[in-house]
DNA sequence: CATGAATGAGACTTCATTCAT
DNA sequence: TATGAATGAAGTCTCATTCAT
């Protein structure tokens, strides 16, 4: 994944927006490697100077977008009180990053399979499960959430996140509600809320 | 969907049977007409007296299996009481399909795209999609459930579906453990319930 | 080409008209064997009980085509007086058979290739030719037709009738001109008359 | 029809000869598209990179050969005094062409159905049609000509060039017996001649 | 005799990847 | 470093012919 070489840096993300800007278009699998070099106005050759293979490209654009994905999750997470404002946090950052960031956003989507699916050895994918794991593990502990086994609580709550976002792409102006998106946030946790 | 034809009826589910095994063992974009003549025991032009193309193939088979998934998840959903009792039935239905069919199952899953990602033309996504509208539009009615955009609380519990799936793929022990189950399943609705 | 054995006589005129029919809608070539068995009614694997393969098949017919057509071309002939006359008389037959048989006709057209081209072994587009020849060969001897070589004047022949075929195919009604249609029936021959 | 693109022009004309070849010694219809690429020396998929498919490779050689035909057939024609001086001068021309480039005047003449026995769209066989049409209108507007139907003429005077390009492929000597030659041209427009 | 399901060679086309320039 | 022409493996589909029933 270390990718910059003394290969010119900007050509990296030439090559990641034109393909990045084609897998939303038109999917991944319906995209060549000539489209994505005419799109980003080089050679079709040169795409293999800075990426190995197309797997390789893609592989790399999907881990760049979860980075993304993830980086924009995590904003003032650390300054919510609870682990389930934690995780509303969590969520809430992530809708809007899909909101700002359509198209790397249903990459991730795309490529979405319910984590574990097929074993998942995704490494960024994983990062984002482990993050919700920690939340929910301090969750458990202090009696916030209920007492199931804690890759339950993860599936769950993971599952949540894809339902939401769903809705909310569909449904944008909600965003702009703060009330509404509060009580739809809350159905994220709801359900995993130890019942005091 | 069902193929009337003088062909002989078992060669249809001799076909089917080779794809769905391949299509589980090495997914569906991964294997070609001639695995699944070869898988079936029969020449590659033989598959095309079945089945018009490999589209109409693998659309005939991801049907065949979600119809499957839906009936199986029906069992009895209509001897519940509560509006979440009969969600909560219907997950468990579909767990032990899930179980039952792992194969099915998985290419169920393969195919699914949070429901709408793409605007979901596919008829029988839609009907099990409806059949949770409707159960749950009774909820919210009779104040069972929050009073939420229906889509929304569509999202949810759809998505919560993949999520208990997920788990319970991988510990497969839990259906046998009634208890738990249980509060597991109640997890799937309990962010939808009002607050009483 | 003996065809007749044992088989039902009527099959034979059922293939062959299924084919003449389906040559005619839609070309030799874009006609494969099912779409013949269907139309006539029988089974793809009976028509390889009349016919060894589709090449007999197609070459039968187009025989059976030539041996018509010439036939009908050989009405009355032999009540004219000049060899010219014959020849147009002959043309005349042919154009009324065209007219009878636009199907048979124009498959005999389809197959045409200026008769030689590519050597034309075939024995029924010999005949034809060689019946043109005997007549124009005592044309020539009788000083009514150019002393050129024999061959050259059959190729010219030849194409005189395919060039008012042609014409006549898109205009019917010059069939019922007689006035006209013998004024164009002479121009088929009247390049090859002799200077007196 | 002229192919711009900044593929190397040489392989265009590369493969167009090994196409060319292949259709003369074996016919369109036998030739597939590996053994142009062998007889080329190059790879299947580079044919690709200069024609979009069979369809288009086999249209385009045709027009080019017709192109050739028609503009040679068009040399000096100009100076020619009368409309048949001018219609046999074209005929000349194309026996002449025909001698020299019997590859691709064998390509015309597979093509070649009565011109219009299917409609003929094809622009190239219509241009040449078209270039007789005018000069045999002249020809009987000056009385030159009988005064038949000027289609009818066109398909008569269209056949013979077929009638005595067949001969002369064969008997290829008369090429160079010019008094011979002239008499066997005469005959292409003699049967169109008023008679005074 | 008749059937039509089964066969499999063979045709076209696409596209990731390479490599000479 | 950049190019894009060339490659050829791989995939889908058609259809003449065979043969067990």
């Amino acid at each position: 994944m270390a990718r910059y070489t003394s290969l010119d840096p900007n050509k990296y993300i030439l090559i990641r927006q034109a393909a990045i800007d084609l897998f939303y278009k038109q999917g991944i699998n319906n995209t060549n490697m000539q489209q994505i070099a005419t799109e980003a106005g080089i050679a079709k050759g040169t795409i293999y100077l800075y990426y190995k293979s197309r797997d390789d490209l893609v592989d790399y654009i999907f881990n760049y977008c979860l980075d993304l994905h993830i980086e924009a999750s995590m904003k003032d997470i650390d300054l919510q009180n609870s682990s389930s404002e934690k995780l509303k946090k969590r969520v809430k950052n992530i809708l809007r990053w899909n909101n700002d960031y359509p198209k790397e956003s249903s990459i991730v989507s795309e490529y979405y399979k319910p984590v574990n699916v097929v074993g998942t050895d995704n490494v960024s994918f994983t990062r984002s499960y482990e993050i919700n794991k920690i939340i929910l593990k301090q969750g458990v502990e202090k009696g916030e959430f209920k007492e199931l086994p804690l890759e339950f609580l993860c599936a769950m709550f993971f599952s949540s996140v894809e339902g939401i976002s769903t809705y909310i792409r569909r449904n944008r102006q909600v965003l702009e509600n703060e009330g509404l998106l509060e009580k739809m946030l809350e159905t994220t946790v709801a359900g995993l809320r130890s019942l005091k």
